[in-house]
DNA sequence: AACATTTTGTGATATAGATCACATTTTGTA
DNA sequence: TACAAAATGTGATCTATATCACAAAATGTT
């Protein structure tokens, strides 16, 4: 990738942005810039850790091995922070991530890391309120997962894709039905019949993994209800 | 509760054992101890949440409603904290927390917590860890319990009790059946039922609530496998 | 102690969703 | 362009677990 020094870097995290000339001098120099494809592995569970990763541009899914089956824990949009936990909690990696779609990611020094954290009260503050915003999040997914039944739990995902994924009513789904599955606790045939259920309701029209989202009303239902 | 100055505190969680003799003072003075009882709430999700929670002694549910019952997310034993998240990630309560033991608590100002934050960097680090643990332990249980079956989940239940929080073989529940239903996600019959079947086999004895593992080998390839 | 209330155990039944099975389509590649 | 491999769609079963129903036990209360 071409190299972009972190102080010019225009896609600073809020943790960063809170960084003093100094130390985005130094940060820039303990951290490295690397690209990845759609299917490229950042990290692997299992490995050992010494990076924090940011991720500045693209999409990445974090997943994670089950008594059973892969599991795709979340989808995370740049801008924002990988494997926090599993370099502070563990030395070695708890989950892995992959890139679904190009992305753009920076290596951090987990030293440099810290030194930030003891020395800047505001990184850590920022980290903090990150770090806290996951712990909801991953409450909050974790009951739905288990609650909603398979239509409630589809809609979600579809939903999510489109709210806070792209943006939009339109877009190409960044997965396979194998990993939709997985994204929601199904099986492929699963999640094959629920969106030929939205289709045939006119609720999504659908060709291969094209998408748009015909009926968001009835869809939003479905989410809370189903 | 007899009053027990932050500085002399024999409970100090690993962040506050890294404050100076000037930060205790000022928490000392920001800080309420409260004593629960069984089944008191200790705070409630949907409320307004100003206060950080340390739990300096006794054992809480932290339980969130979810789209179509109550659930227990996790239970959690002294010493550790409480709504960090909720308290720093919005501003109000995402979950409730509740005593299921006899249960002692200190309510700590946000903005003496924060402070301490910005200006001891060793004091947000050791915040910074505790949360990366719990994220890990939440993924983690989280994808148990959408793969493993009943049984594999009514055992890390039991195995929970006697490892994590009892450290005994022989203990007395601190819920009901129908919660603890509600912790490994199924109904307050079919855990009922696999109580039974573990008593059958012989792998537990149990008279109410009183519980002991007679046969930890074979619980723990149920909680593998199952 | 007597009664009302809550909690618990367990059989019978219903069902959401997994699994199996196979045809069809799409994608990558020689 | 043609062929192999992978991904997808959909019907037919099968099964784990929820739900219903009710009796028994435990607990709290006057």
């Amino acid at each position: 990738m071409e190299e972009i020094l972190c102080k010019d870097c225009n896609l600073k995290s809020s943790a960063t942005k809170v960084l003093n000339a100094a130390e985005l001098e130094r940060l820039g120099s303990n951290c490295v810039g690397v690209n990845f494809r759609k299917g490229d592995v950042i990290f692997k569970q299992g490995a050992f850790s010494s990076n924090i990763i940011y991720v500045r541009s693209g999409l990445v899914k974090i997943h994670m091995a089950g008594p059973v089956e892969e599991q795709i824990i979340k989808i995370t949009k740049a801008p924002s922070y990988l494997g926090i936990p599993t370099t502070f909690g563990e030395k070695i990696n708890q989950y892995s991530a992959t890139a679904i779609d190009n992305t753009t990611v920076c290596f951090i020094d987990i030293e440099v890391f810290k030194e930030f954290i003891f020395l800047n009260g505001r990184f850590a503050y920022e980290i903090v309120v990150e770090l806290c915003r996951n712990e909801l999040n991953s409450f909050q997914k974790c009951v739905d997962r288990t609650q909603k039944h398979i239509h409630g739990r589809a809609a979600d995902a579809l939903l999510f894709f489109s709210n806070g994924v792209y943006g939009n009513d339109e877009f190409t789904l960044p997965l396979s039905r194998f990993e939709l599955g997985h994204f929601v606790n199904t099986s492929r045939e699963s999640f094959c019949r629920i969106l030929s259920d939205f289709g045939k309701a006119g609720i999504i029209s659908l060709s291969g993994k094209k998408i748009e989202i015909l009926n968001r009303d009835l869809l939003e239902t479905i989410s809370k209800n189903g």
